[in-house]
DNA sequence: TGTTTTACTTACATATAAGTAAGTATATTT
DNA sequence: AAATATACTTACTTATATGTAAGTAAAACA
């Protein structure tokens, strides 16, 4: 076959799950192509340069939460809290993965410029919807917290993306805790 | 000077720095050989593998925080507190540096073993430490807060790591953000 | 059916990485 | 003063990285 394959979805896939596991500047098209049964020219061919790809895996890691906020936008906003930490904690059970923007900013810099931004529109996002949430809820009275509303959502967010780093170290309890803590702090 | 040179000082300093800013994948003997106006092979010389200088420059960082412990020893919970966020600052401020254990974290599938297992050490004792400063502050009502010391450290810990990563993405200001939060989140 | 486009492979270019073996100048020790 | 250890340099090996140019087989199109 050659035409009309997935193969472009195929590594944009494994190159999220590749970055995630070890950050962008270890991501090579080797480990891609032997993979995925492919030559590294294939990768190429859809992705002329590695930024491109690194670029195109942030983008749909920045469409996927904007599905996100649609699939959750119905929920009770401890609902929307639990669904966010959920899936962080699947990063968490997938070997020990990470979060993209903890991976990119962590590399930040050793990417290119254009993962740089895009990764920082992306965190913006994650950012502002957590300080809404934070906002709502606590005008709503299900969430109980002292401070503004962004600085909130500023500690959750580290401590969340901190805490699936450093349960590599120490252990997956170690993110349990964390979240434990944060939900804890949010109540009455 | 063929004898008796601070050359081997130098490099695990230089390495130090280069890993904070870069992580340890991104850190290359060239880099540092350059800088230091030496030979390559002059680093493996007093280094033999990237690892065992790796092993060093973190081993070298636990050194550091024993004796940033004994520093702080007869200071009270705020000031010690106040003392550990500082550096943190520090980092932030020497070109959006980010903290060791961050750094291996982030980049942990990539480090070796010897790595891994040192970083592990210094973020259980940095934890530790934290909890025992949570702990003991609390019973002196120096802070207030919910829960368990441990968790709560484990909050804290990993705020202060993600929030200068991500300050990365947005600006400063967000570091500044996740330390006022946990500030007033410590206080009656 | 013939042409063009798609999705590759083959083969190669270039750069840079870690690491090593052997040589050398200086400093220290005996 | 001679021997030895220290702290390198020179020169090389091997591996792996991104990237490119040219060729090719199958599918889509006109």
């Amino acid at each position: 076959m050659k035409a009309r394959t997935d193969t472009k979805e195929k590594i944009v896939e494994l190159a999220t799950d590749l970055i995630l596991a070890g950050g962008y500047p270890s991501l090579s098209y080797q480990q891609i192509s032997s993979k995925l049964g492919i030559k590294n020219a294939a990768i190429h061919y859809h992705y002329p340069s590695k930024e491109d790809l690194g670029v195109e895996v942030v983008r749909k890691e920045i469409e996927r939460f904007d599905d996100f906020m649609a699939a959750v936008s119905g929920f009770g906003q401890w609902e929307k809290l639990e669904a966010f930490m959920l899936n962080y904690r699947k990063y968490l059970e997938n070997e020990n993965r990470i979060c993209m923007i903890g991976a990119c900013a962590s590399d930040y810099r050793e990417i290119p410029e254009q993962i740089q931004s895009t990764a920082a529109e992306y965190f913006q996002i994650v950012k502002n919807w957590f300080t809404d949430l934070l906002e709502s809820g606590r005008s709503e009275k299900a969430f109980y917290f002292r401070g503004e509303a962004a600085n909130k959502a500023s500690l959750i967010s580290s401590a969340m993306a901190g805490g699936l780093q450093h349960a590599r170290l120490i252990g997956n309890a170690h993110y349990d805790a964390v979240i434990t803590q944060i939900k804890l702090e949010l109540q009455e």
